[in-house]
Order: C-alpha cells, then sequence, then structure tokens
DNA sequence: TTATTCATGTAATGGGTTACATGATTAG
DNA sequence: CTAATCATGTAACCCATTACATGAATAA
C-alpha cells in the first residue's frame, strides 16, 4: 500500500500536514498559523512551503478540497486514503530519531566553550524564557482542564511539551550547581 | 565583531563545528562521527556537509590547519577569532528556538490520528527504544563518574540528554495511564 | 478610506541528503 | 593479498527560507 512518493523517501512534512488536517480540516494560511504557533518546538514550517505540499496530498488522493470560503480560502480534509497513509506512517514506518535543535546545540555546547561566568549568565536568561512558557503552558493547561478531560489528544500533546520545558529546566537548575561547585 | 557571513544568516552548522572544535581539534572525518554519534539528537550533519564548512570557516580565519596526518588527514583547531566568534554567538545572539523532530511531531499526533489500540502499542515501542537509551547512557555516566567531577562539561551534556529521555519516558507513562483510562 | 488581516502564491537562494568517486592505510 | 576502515571530496537533487507579489475582506 502506497507511501508518498515514487522513490521511498521519508517527507515528513506531508505527515504532518496530514496530521494537523486529521485534527480538524484546515486550509494552508490556518495550517501555517498552527505550526508557527503549537508546533514551533515539534516541527517548523511556513507559509511558502505548504501550499505546493498541499497540491501534492490532493494530487494524490490523499486530502481534498471541502470547502471554498471568501478570498480564495480553501479549506482541506483528509480523504480516507490520507488517514490510511497517515496510520501506515504512525504505526509500520520507523521514526527518523535525529533532530537539529539549536536550544538542544546550544545547551550542548555552554559549558565547553564559555567561562564559568558567561555559562551562568547565558544559563539564567534560558532559565527564564523556559519558566515562562511553562508557567503559560501550566496556567493554560488548568484552565483547561475545567471543560475537558485529561485523556483528551490535546491535553497529551500539552503534556509533552510542559515535560519538555520541565526538562530543560531542571537541567539549567542542575547545571547551574554543578558550575557553582566549580568555583 | 564579525558575524560569518555578509548577509547576516543564522548558519548554525558552523556554530556547532565551531563549538566542536572548541572540545577538542578534529578532522572532517572525526567531525562527522561525532555528529553521528554523540549528536545525534542534538544537531544532525553529515560528511559531505562537513568539508565545504570546514573550508569556509578556515578561509575566514576562524578555525586552521593544526596538524597533518596519513591518508590527506587535517586536523583543524580553533583559531582566537573562532573562539571570540563562539562565545559571541553563544552569549550575544537570540536563539533560534524552533526545532524540527520527528519524534516530538509523531507523539503530538499519535493520540489524534490513532485508535486507542494502536496508540497503545506505538507507545510501547517508544518507551522501549527511549528505556534502552536511558539505560545506556545512565550506566555510561555512573561508570565515567569514578573518573571525572560531576561538573565536567561533559557530564553537564550527558545529563541533558538523560534528562530529555526520561521526560520523553515519563510522557509514554503518563499518555499510557490516559489512554486506558478512555477505556 | 486607509490600514490591517486574510489568503494564496512565485522566484531566488541557500542548506541538506543521497549517491558516487577516489585512493591511502591498517588489520587479518 | 584482501577486506575493512580512514579520509576527503563532487554532483545532482530535494527541501527550506527569504523576499517579493497580488489582491480580497474586514475593522477603524
Amino acid at each position: 500500500m502506497s507511501g508518498l512518493a515514487k522513490t521511498e523517501v521519508d517527507l515528513s512534512l506531508q505527515h504532518a500536514v496530514l496530521g494537523l488536517l486529521s485534527v480538524a480540516p484546515a486550509s494552508g494560511y490556518e495550517l501555517a498559523k498552527h505550526f508557527e504557533q503549537t508546533l514551533p518546538r515539534v516541527w517548523h514550517a511556513q507559509n511558502p512551503q505548504l501550499y505546493p505540499v498541499l497540491s501534492k496530498l490532493a494530487a494524490s488522493g490523499k486530502i481534498e478540497v471541502s470547502a471554498q470560503g471568501p478570498r480564495n480560502r480553501s479549506t482541506y480534509a483528509l480523504t480516507p486514503a490520507g488517514r490510511g497513509e497517515l496510520r501506515h506512517w504512525l504505526v509500520e514506518v520507523e521514526p527518523d530519531r535525529t533532530m537539529r535543535s539549536e536550544v538542544y546545540l546550544r545547551a550542548f555546547l555552554l559549558t565547553f566553550a564559555l567561562s564559568a561566568k558567561d555559562a551562568l549568565e547565558v544559563l539564567d536568561r534560558e532559565a527564564k524564557v523556559w519558566q515562562r512558557e511553562r508557567d503559560g503552558l501550566a496556567s493554560f493547561i488548568a484552565e483547561s482542564e475545567q471543560f475537558v478531560a485529561p485523556h483528551d489528544s490535546h491535553m497529551i500533546a500539552y503534556d509533552l511539551t510542559l515535560r519538555l520545558a520541565d526538562a530543560m529546566l531542571g537541567w539549567c537548575d542542575e547545571t547551574r550547581r554543578r558550575i557553582e561547585a566549580r568555583l
């Protein structure tokens, strides 16, 4: 069954799009906003990439235009074939576990390349950023839990982001302690 | 001071290379192995990318050939200018916090796109992978701690990888519980 | 009516991946 | 002597980013 291209490439962006459309039908413009607002720490993709991908997916029958709106707006929805491809990819295709994260890279290099003083300064700045992100997400989750159950898919997804932020915060904290132990 | 190109692009790979060279001088071949073996969850980069980058960095005086070996081998080392550029980037340049991780993407989509049964199966497979990685790293850290202090830079870097693996494991566990609560 | 947001795109450029090429050195 | 590993690269292709273009709808 299927595959998205002749050559067996991975093409995660196409699957990311199928995945977002499995949550709800959306236009290219809305997808771009989802990538920017809810997925920037997961899968980064912008506007000019998306339209060609949507055309390809439509051409191969994985998605279809489910509604036309004002300003030339086309809302796309998954077809059964698209849903099948998404399931196939999630269940049967071995994940590519490589990553490319500037945040992790900087954390990794921090203590090799910087003096204790510089490292502590950068560490504190980073910790603040992650703390703000963590707090924002935590209170959003707390509010949402009044309306949706914790086993709701959105809650499960937020939980992942929260745990990754916590991991970074824990590391910042522990690293501060280790660097201070050097002095 | 400086910057790596005329146009103010980010060019993290060049900084990743400067960072690895700040740990120890290395050849292109050795750098490729470091990226593959110690950084695959941080910054992915391969062989054919590295040689042009090394030439560019050498041309701009950020690194220099510090030793020639057998088989045409050139070992590169940071110059003071390279060390300065690396510090500048780590301390003064605002990080790009976007990521592109297929692992996170799959986790994010898992419960939206799959049945409880499929989701639990995938979740268990993932948990096993992360558990193996976590255990391997944890015992490596335990061994190493007999020889190096916990404030050693290598230990600090390993600690980050360990915490990220723990975050994934915690999420797998919690998500399993949440999905079972649905049934 | 003017500015903003919505909405879809194209073109040029740059970065990343795959496949391939070449040959030296070392281990068995 | 043969296979594996070390070591450096090139070429073609694909993917991603930036800048730009266009125009419709809505809010002030």
